[in-house]
DNA sequence: CTCATGATCCGCT
DNA sequence: GCGGATCATGAGG
């Protein structure tokens, strides 16, 4: 196939951008200030506070809502069920605050569930995220270029994947991190529906990477759930399969993956099960 | 819209 | 060595 060289050629800049990603630590990304907020880079926010003087105000105001530990110790399936509607946020070092609602999970139930990577009870370096507190985050490195971002449940080895959001602010942010870092990068701006939609493409756009394994969404500064607005109720949910799962026998067929029905955020859509489960 | 394909490399056997 | 909890693209309807 003719076609093949260019193609190869063009793909040789993906891997500096992975590189790029799994540094993060740095404060901004290859773009300018453009829509990030015109901060001074030395100007600090209200002046003095060493790091740990107060205990009062030690934690800012937009932390009030951090949904904490309680939240996370249920059985995976309710905690998939549970996170529907809430608000993931996810702060930069420069401050920029990327929200999105969450509207679609899958949960892995535990060792028992043959689809999942704590199956049969393996507890490697990798996925002992899984196996840490409620609230602990599992992220790991997919095909060799995305990440994917779990919440550990109640239960040894099980855990919650977030696969897709509904982006609620940051959104230019989101776009400019989703372009950088996805391979293919030709020019072409992003559609909303394009930025969280799957499991990887939102860690992108949250620049959530592998140093955010086996951090607690409990407690961290730079991640962390917000309890949906009051009033928003609860969301018409789809039970389906999973995604990406082919093998693991009846496992691959059970309805763990939950997502807002007639959301047009949802990475995959299962018409069969929504007919089925009509009531 | 639905397929089909290839990229790419770490973690495990 | 092998394969994967994915994504972007291109062809065809």
């Amino acid at each position: 196939m003719p076609a093949r060289g260019a193609a190869q050629l063009s793909r040789r800049m993906g891997q500096k951008k992975q590189r790029l990603l799994e540094a993060e630590q740095h404060p901004s990304p290859p773009d300018r200030a453009q829509t990030l907020s015109p901060l001074e880079p030395c100007l600090q926010p209200p002046a003095t506070l060493s790091p740990q003087r107060s205990i009062y105000f030690s934690s800012p105001k937009s932390h009030s809502a951090q949904l904490g530990s309680e939240f996370f110790d249920q059985p995976a399936v309710p905690l998939a069920r549970a996170f529907l509607g809430q608000v993931l946020v996810r702060r930069l070092e420069d401050g920029t605050e990327l929200r999105g609602r969450i509207v679609e999970t899958e949960a892995y139930v535990g060792p028992e569930d043959e689809a999942a990577h704590s199956r049969g009870g393996r507890l490697t370096p990798r996925n002992r995220g899984m196996f840490m507190k409620p609230g602990t985050l599992y992220v790991y490195i997919i095909y060799g270029m995305y990440f994917c971002m779990n919440v550990s449940s109640r239960g040894d080895g099980a855990c919650v994947l977030l696969r897709a959001l509904e982006p609620l602010g940051g959104l230019e942010t989101m776009r400019q991190l989703r372009s950088t870092l996805r391979r293919g990068a030709t020019g072409r701006a992003l559609k909303d529906r394009e930025l969280c939609s799957g499991p990887s493409k939102l860690c992108q756009a949250l620049a959530i990477d592998k140093s955010f394994d086996q951090r607690d969404l409990a407690t961290d500064k730079a991640v962390w759930l917000e309890r949906s607005p009051p009033g928003s109720g609860e969301p018409p949910v789809v039970a389906a399969a999973r995604v990406g799962i082919g093998h693991a026998g009846e496992w691959a067929q059970k309805p763990l993956r939950f997502y807002v029905r007639g959301s047009p955020w949802v990475s995959v859509v299962d018409r069969a099960a929504e007919q089925n489960a009509r009531a």
